[in-house]
DNA sequence: GCCAACGTTGGC
DNA sequence: GCCAACGTTGGC
């Protein structure tokens, strides 16, 4: 199984509007980035993410599954644009802000602090344990 | 609100 | 195929 990183601005899509969506999950419409969609493209069902605020708390909120593999965005007028689908698994029991993220120098090397602009990341497993640690789980 | 970083576009 | 111009993202 492989650990990704969803980005999203909770005034447009928040934690608490993936917890809302259940067990059905949502799909992870509106990339426009050919990393970031090639990440939505090597997912399985079952791989497991965490879901991040960016701009407003700028943490690491909670944990998500993919639920559905990469199909066509309906969002998207060019048929090139895939998303996933995903569910929410649980809250963190302490959210890790991307702050300790970066005075930590196990996690220094993440896509998140290399690449700030990735909306969907890869996260190694050592990374994934790490903050899963960090964060109570 | 600003701006650095980065991806994309389009002219040559 | 290069690169300047431009648009977007996201941290600060």
């Amino acid at each position: 199984m492989a650990f990704w990183l969803f980005k999203s601005e909770p005034d447009a899509w928040s934690w608490d509007q993936q917890v809302a969506k259940g067990e059905a999950g949502e799909e992870w419409t509106g990339v426009r980035n050919y990393q970031a969609r090639n990440n939505m493209r090597a997912m399985k069902v079952g791989d497991r993410g965490f879901f991040y605020h960016s701009n407003i708390g700028k943490e690491i909120v909670g944990i998500v599954e993919v639920c559905a593999e990469s199909a066509p965005d309906s969002t998207a007028d060019d048929p090139k644009w895939d998303c996933v689908t995903i569910k929410a698994v649980q809250p963190v029991p302490r959210p890790i802000t991307l702050e300790e993220v970066k005075q930590t120098p196990e996690l220094a090397d993440m896509v998140l602090v290399r690449n700030s602009r990735m909306s969907v990341q890869p996260v190694r497993d050592e990374e994934w344990d790490f903050i899963c640690k960090m964060a109570g789980l």
